[in-house]
RNA sequence: GACCCCAUCGUCCAGCCAGGUCAGGACACCAGCCUUUCAAGCUGGGAACACGGGUUCAAAUCCCGUUGGGGUCGCCA
């Protein structure tokens, strides 16, 4: 299987921001690539159609290109097995589940989702780790038929053998073995008649002729499944790679609560795409050389799989300042930085869409710096003490930032009128008079008890940059602990639905 | 909790696979130098093989156990 060209893929799912995670399993599957003469496909898992969004799906795309990553086919550039986005090629899937159902490597399950939570208490309790629905493993062909023909709702299981072990093999962890018992039947179709990730992607990785699934540890749990769809399907498994994960400062897996998380929010921070690239390579794996600046040609150039390092590195986020202050200081002179920068923020759109805000506050043209500086900040220092809110705790008002903040995530028209709009629902929601819910809100994002409007600011800012700020400011008061956080987010849900 | 993965300075890595130099580099930290200040730069410093058993003349390196951390246990990916 070596002898085959390599095809790696990265496979992001469009239900978000563009995450530091995705660019790092990126970079690895480029870097492999380019090493070996192979190509790099960009597939769009979107086969959660109630949480991707076409915006996400471009934000991702712009980000991983802002970072330097090039694929070689993708939904932007096409290429020979189109379309690359799984939500364009569920007819596909159905096929494949049919062949497999006709194979008897799969079953229809009639289980309603109340029963389901039953059930699998059930089993549990009878010591089973996995689940199955023994009605349906045993169900006629003709009676599956039947029911399905009569409108059913049904999803399509993976028939998962009830003992023996699973034999994996993982390229930098060797043999990893699993018992089948602990291994569920898993769903391939789900009652919308989508695919679930674990036969869209074993689909598409053969389909898509892959030679290399580079992904991260948090799938080598659910490789037997995967390895058990290609001897069904008599397909060739590719060679696995899981990468470590990315962790937080306190060791859990990277997220949003603790740590930025965004590209767009280190693209928007003022971080160079090469610095951030160069960052992301040392975690895991490092230059023969030992030299810790390099260029991403330089790391393909020396890059070897097997080379890359198993425990999980923390993101950190001083260490990347660092170097990304070596790329300012030793790769621009003053003109090549005065690009850098006007490409970043200080060109005439964004100084042209700023200077309205200040202007009626101006009454020389040197009160423009002091009255938008914030807009060109990374953190922007404020007060504690300002952080208030009439008749709030601390606690009480950490609590309602946080809201703001899921607020915001949802939010994917950033202009001033849908901020607006939003904060007004909110402010009524609430019931906190929209000026006194936003007082807190000037001081989080401009320093400053009064600056420019709060909502074109915001526009201004971008929606990484604001959120970020906003939990600075939580983090200020005294933060939030997670028992307060599960209770704030069901009160949360209670009001405004579910969360992305 | 069950299963799986992982384990070198606070953090990121090198060394491990082919046991044998004071365990090396970087970030951060501290000190000094340079300097109109601050950075940057330079020099120096403190700082780790998780623990316990084996195997061996010899263990960070190989084996086992313990502990610790992480992941998974969804009609999310």
């Amino acid at each position: 299987m070596s002898d085959r060209p390599v095809r790696v893929r990265v496979a992001p799912s469009p239900t978000g921001d563009p995450h530091v995670g995705t660019a790092y399993q990126a970079l690895f599957n480029y870097t492999f690539a380019r090493s070996r003469a192979g190509k790099l496909i960009l597939r769009i898992e979107d086969t959660d159609r109630a949480r991707s969004t076409p915006e996400s799906e471009a934000a991702i795309l712009e980000s991983l290109s802002w970072l330097g990553i090039e694929w070689d086919e993708g939904p932007d550039v096409g290429g020979p097995h189109a379309p690359y986005r799984q939500s364009e090629r569920v007819v596909i899937y159905r096929q494949h589940a049919r062949q497999l159902l006709d194979a008897g490597s799969a079953y229809r399950s009639f289980i309603s989702k109340q029963a389901l939570d039953q059930l699998r208490a059930d089993q549990r309790e009878q010591g089973w780790q996995g689940f199955f629905d023994a009605e349906g493993r045993e169900m006629s062909r003709e009676q599956s038929d039947r029911r399905a023909d009569s409108g059913e709702p049904f999803v399509i299981r993976l028939k998962t053998p009830l003992d023996g072990d699973c034999v994996m093999k993982d390229l930098l962890r060797g043999e990893v073995s699993k018992e089948w018992a602990q291994i569920d039947d898993q769903i391939l179709i789900k009652s919308d008649g989508y695919p679930t990730y674990h036969l869209a992607n074993v689909v598409d990785d053969h389909l898509m002729g892959i030679s290399h699934v580079i992904r991260g540890e948090e799938w080598i749990s659910s490789l037997p499944k995967h390895l058990l769809l290609y001897e069904a399907f008599g397909w060739q498994p590719p060679v696995f790679c899981h990468l470590p994960l990315l962790r937080n400062p306190d060791k859990s897996k990277l997220s949003k609560r603790k740590n930025p998380v965004s590209i767009g929010y280190y693209q928007r921070a003022g971080y160079l795409p090469q610095a951030l690239l160069n960052f992301l390579g040392l975690l895991g794996w490092s230059m023969p050389s030992g030299e810790e600046k390099f260029t991403i040609d330089e790391m393909i150039a020396e890059f070897r799989l097997e080379d890359v390092s198993l425990g999980g590195p923390v993101f950190d986020l001083r260490k990347l300042r660092w170097l990304n202050g070596r790329y300012i200081r030793e790769d621009h002179d003053a003109r090549s930085l005065r690009l850098a920068l006007e490409n970043w923020a200080l060109n005439a759109t964004r100084l042209e869409s700023i200077l309205p805000l200040a202007q009626p506050r101006m009454d020389a043209l040197s009160d423009w710096g002091y009255l938008t500086a914030f807009f060109l900040a990374d953190e922007e220092p404020f007060d504690p003490t300002d952080l208030k809110l009439k008749g709030k705790t601390a606690d009480e008002l950490a609590a309602l930032l946080q809201t703001v903040i899921w607020r915001l995530e949802q939010q994917r028209d950033f202009t001033p009128e849908a901020l607006q709009q939003t904060f007004r629902e909110l402010s009524d929601s609430l019931e906190i008079k929209l000026r006194d819910l936003t007082l807190p809100l000037y001081v989080a994002l401009t320093g400053k008890t009064a600056s420019t409007p709060l909502f074109q600011s915001m526009a201004i800012l971008g929606s990484d940059i604001v959120r970020m700020r906003i939990a600075r400011a939580v983090d200020a008061l005294g933060g939030l602990s997670s028992k307060k956080l599960r209770e704030l987010e069901k009160q949360y849900e209670a009001r405004f639905g579910t969360r992305g």
